[in-house]
DNA sequence: CTGTTAGCGCTTTCAT
DNA sequence: ATGAAAGCGCTAACAG
């Protein structure tokens, strides 16, 4: 026996032809002995099918990014799919060359968390015959998509707090608004507001990025007021750790009547 | 004009041929015209190279190797490579399915993070005409590595804490020792020696494991003690999350001739 | 039921 | 300088 394809043999025995036990024992036995390993690419070129997936995500190494590019790559891995993973860095450009380059390598479907809102490129992909599915954000286009419950989201975090007795809270966010900031934000003031609380207007920052150091300037500016919240809303979590840091820098002060 | 290769223009263009400017613009209009991508897996298989890499690491959400795994596939990426990201989830099998399954998908190197020092498997790979190189520990088998300088880190960590005033300073770490834990340790030992300070063997901590909850435990151990350290070494990033939640939980009290 | 063959879409080689 | 053809390693279709 010079030369046994592994795919021939599993080919075999799950779809029409018959091999006795032993004959897939001795096959099976041959490929170790070889260190045979099918070309999977052949495979692929014929069957066209790669059983690969990309994804094209914005910053791979963000913790909330990285948690999901994990359990993505997890789950395909186990549903005998590979992950290609692709940084766009939040720009376009690259954007579009990760999505060229996925295409260029056949992939069977591509998972995108889009850079921006501008998304012909994508929708190009969509127009083509590779799957595609669009996940945290929502471009004017036909496709599928997973989005976030942000107004939920909102609410909960607003629940939260003043469950914990806070009534003074603050609201840290940039000033650009996107569909997250104003999910979160409505649910926000509207689940303050059914406990007839609301934000005061010094009390709500909009500054202008989304960075750490963002997070930081704008609890300073929170700090420098004469009556400061207990809790802040934070839009998002390196954004928070700033805002951490600040509290920190500037000395915590843990009112009695507040449990962290 | 029907049809038209990229790569066959390309390469006429880089190797042998020569066609006009003229020739150039209209195939690559022709190519977006048509939306025509070249199919590179049928270029792999006749190639023999397939411009991917694959990196297989235990735990691709952890902050430190997300951030690695990022940049890696960033390098790659802009040197006209992708990645197949495959988490062996500190599992021994799942590593060996992992190097496996790129093997099989004929990438032309492997990156491994291994998740342990057993490395039978690896060896395969190395035995085989896959480029290897093995990151972040040293199993015992002939290739290339990339390592970090433990000693030093730890050397690093020592001299921080010292220069901020720090004398009882307090170490944790699991029980089992490996290259990191000795590592580490060493440096830091002999960088607080140099200065004369050592670690009370009450500071000294040596737990289960290196998750959170680990991190909590032992330094609720440490607030026990009447003389407790007044800075902590952690040996790693999520244990030292829950060092700092049980420091918050029990109050945190900062002595007046340290900063922090 | 088993063995043979054509062909996936490229790239390289060979002939013109 | 250009065109034709072979073949990468598989798998699906087709004979026998």
């Amino acid at each position: 026996m010079a030369k046994v394809s592994t795919a021939t043999v599993s080919h075999v025995i799950n779809k029409t032809r018959f091999v006795s036990d032993g004959v897939i024992k001795r096959v099976n036995q041959a490929m170790q002995d070889l260190d045979y390993h099918p070309n999977l690419m052949a495979g692929s070129l014929r069957r066209k099918t790669t059983k690969t997936i990309g994804l094209v995500i914005p910053d791979s190494a963000n913790a909330l990014f990285a948690e999901l590019s994990k359990e993505i790559a997890n789950f395909l891995f186990s549903n005998d799919y590979n992950t290609i993973i692709c940084n766009s860095d939040y720009d376009i450009d690259k954007e579009i060359e990760c999505l060229n380059t996925l295409r260029t390598k056949m992939v069977d479907g591509i998972l995108v968390i889009p850079a921006s809102l501008e998304a012909s490129h994508i929708k190009k992909i969509k127009d083509s015959k590779i799957s595609l599915v669009i996940i945290d954000r929502k471009p004017d286009i036909e496709a599928d998509f997973v989005l976030i419950k942000n107004k939920m989201g909102g609410a909960l975090a607003a629940k939260h707090l003043m469950d914990l007795g806070h009534k003074k809270i603050g609201y840290i966010d940039r000033h650009i608004d996107h569909s997250h900031s104003i999910g979160r934000r409505t649910g926000f003031i509207e689940a303050m507001a059914k406990n007839n609380l609301k934000i005061k207007d010094e009390h709500m920052i909009r500054g202008q990025g989304l960075g750490y150091e963002d997070g930081y300037q704008a609890m300073v500016q929170l700090l420098k007021l004469k009556e400061e919240p207990t809790a802040i809303f934070v839009i998002n979590d390196v954004t928070a750790l700033g805002t951490v840091r600040a509290v920190f820098d500037n000395g915590l002060k843990v009112p009695e009547d507040i449990s962290i």
